[in-house]
DNA sequence: GCGACAG
DNA sequence: ATCTTGTCGC
């Protein structure tokens, strides 16, 4: 008998491996040189209509992801397009809010967060939606990584789009530091300098380090994804950065947090569901199995308790927030908004049931094999 | 051996 | 990633 503790090293370990493997099988197929179809909007080329060899740049993407502040593994995962030839005016955005199922371990960050962001991109495009990005820029690094396969080719293989990756702090890797990189652009020849690349010990560029804007001392650091190579990626960042972090991943940032503060209510959702999941994950794990045993026939009945009290509560949030802005209601005109407000309660704790409902049937009919 | 380690 | 506090500038 193990004790809990080593079983879930163990487990951390296992999972490690496979996830090594997973980098390298990916790896295998990750692209370091420009194979897109577009090409730079740059000032220089004015015919451009004739020329008919690919379109211009127009539609870049931005993922990002923040957290809630009481509950760390409850995450708001966003996905934003811009238009660069139009003043970087978000075209688009779309969130989804869900409880992460793995801590962040450095060098694994995709998979905490490429989950989500996939998700949000595979929607857009079953929808072929018409902004779907040309080229996505990725809040985490590149090949800036200890296996050289970092967040963005993560995304950029699964989705076989254009990446880049931005780190606004460097992971460590073949003896380059923060404070290194800092002393070198401190130093004489470099202080006018915007970018310097970075070069390792063992004489590997790995990507560069930009001051992005005029006075910040802190440098951004770029790295390629996937299907785009570094002086291409140098330049699509030069394009977008308004401030210190380049547009599309800031719009992300930004957008990701405020629709999280804007939706306490499917916060407490992510909450109950993941209460559901964690104990049908240690009954399971304990070798109940038996959908007819007394337990199993509990479990349901406490689950779908809390579903109703979780929809009785967010019901009740909105009563109170109705009765306490009453006033505000003479006019008539913001009842419809809390109205479409109590529909998209409605609609998400549907959803809820339903993926309850769901789960507790693919128990009772097992499914032949699952494989991740 | 210990510390460092994107978000 | 998240917290904090204050400061600067429009």
């Amino acid at each position: 008998m193990e004790t809990s503790e080593s079983s879930n090293q163990n487990h951390q370990f296992e999972s490690n491996r496979n996830w090594v493997e997973a980098q390298e099988l990916l790896k295998s197929r990750l692209i370091l040189e420009d194979d897109h179809t577009w090409r730079l909007p740059t000032a220089t080329q004015e015919h451009e209509e004739e020329d008919g060899l690919g379109e211009k740049l127009k539609y870049v993407g931005g993922v990002d992801l923040s957290f809630s502040k009481d509950d760390p593994f409850i995450a708001c995962g966003a996905l934003v397009i811009l238009d660069l030839n139009n003043d970087l005016k978000v075209v688009y955005e779309d969130f989804s809010i869900v409880k992460l199922q793995v801590p962040y371990i450095p060098g694994f960050l995709a998979f905490r967060e490429a989950p989500v962001l996939l998700k949000l991109l595979e929607k857009m495009k079953a929808d072929a939606h018409p902004f779907y990005p040309q080229l996505l820029m990725v809040d985490g690094n590149g090949v800036l990584h200890p296996q050289g396969f970092g967040l963005a080719c993560h995304l950029g293989v699964l989705t076989s789009l254009p990446t880049i990756g931005i780190g606004k702090n460097l992971h460590h890797v073949d003896g380059l530091t923060q404070s290194g990189v800092r002393q070198s652009l401190a130093s004489e020849e470099n202080c006018t300098r915007v970018l310097i690349t970075l070069t390792g010990h063992s004489g590997h560029t790995w990507g560069a380090a930009m001051r992005s804007t005029h006075g910040s001392l802190k440098p951004i650091f770029i790295s390629v994804g996937h299907r785009i190579s570094l002086d291409t990626a140098i330049e699509v960042v030069k394009l977008t950065c308004k401030y210190r972090v380049p547009e599309p991943i800031r719009q992300a940032d930004l957008r990701s947090r405020a629709n999280l503060q804007k939706h306490p209510e499917t916060v407490q959702i992510c909450k109950v569901h993941s209460i559901f999941l964690h104990t049908r994950k240690v009954r399971r794990m304990a070798g109940i199995r038996d959908a007819k045993s007394k337990i199993v026939k509990v479990e349901w009945v406490l689950s779908w308790i809390a579903f109703f009290v979780a929809r009785l509560a967010s019901h009740m949030l909105i009563i109170i927030k109705l009765i306490k802005d009453a006033d505000k209601f003479d006019k008539g005109i913001e009842l419809p908004l809390a109205l479409c407000g109590m529909v998209g309660m409605n609609l998400l704790n549907v959803f809820l049931g339903l993926d309850l409902f769901k789960a507790f049937r693919r128990e009772i009919n097992p499914p032949q094999n699952h494989q991740e």
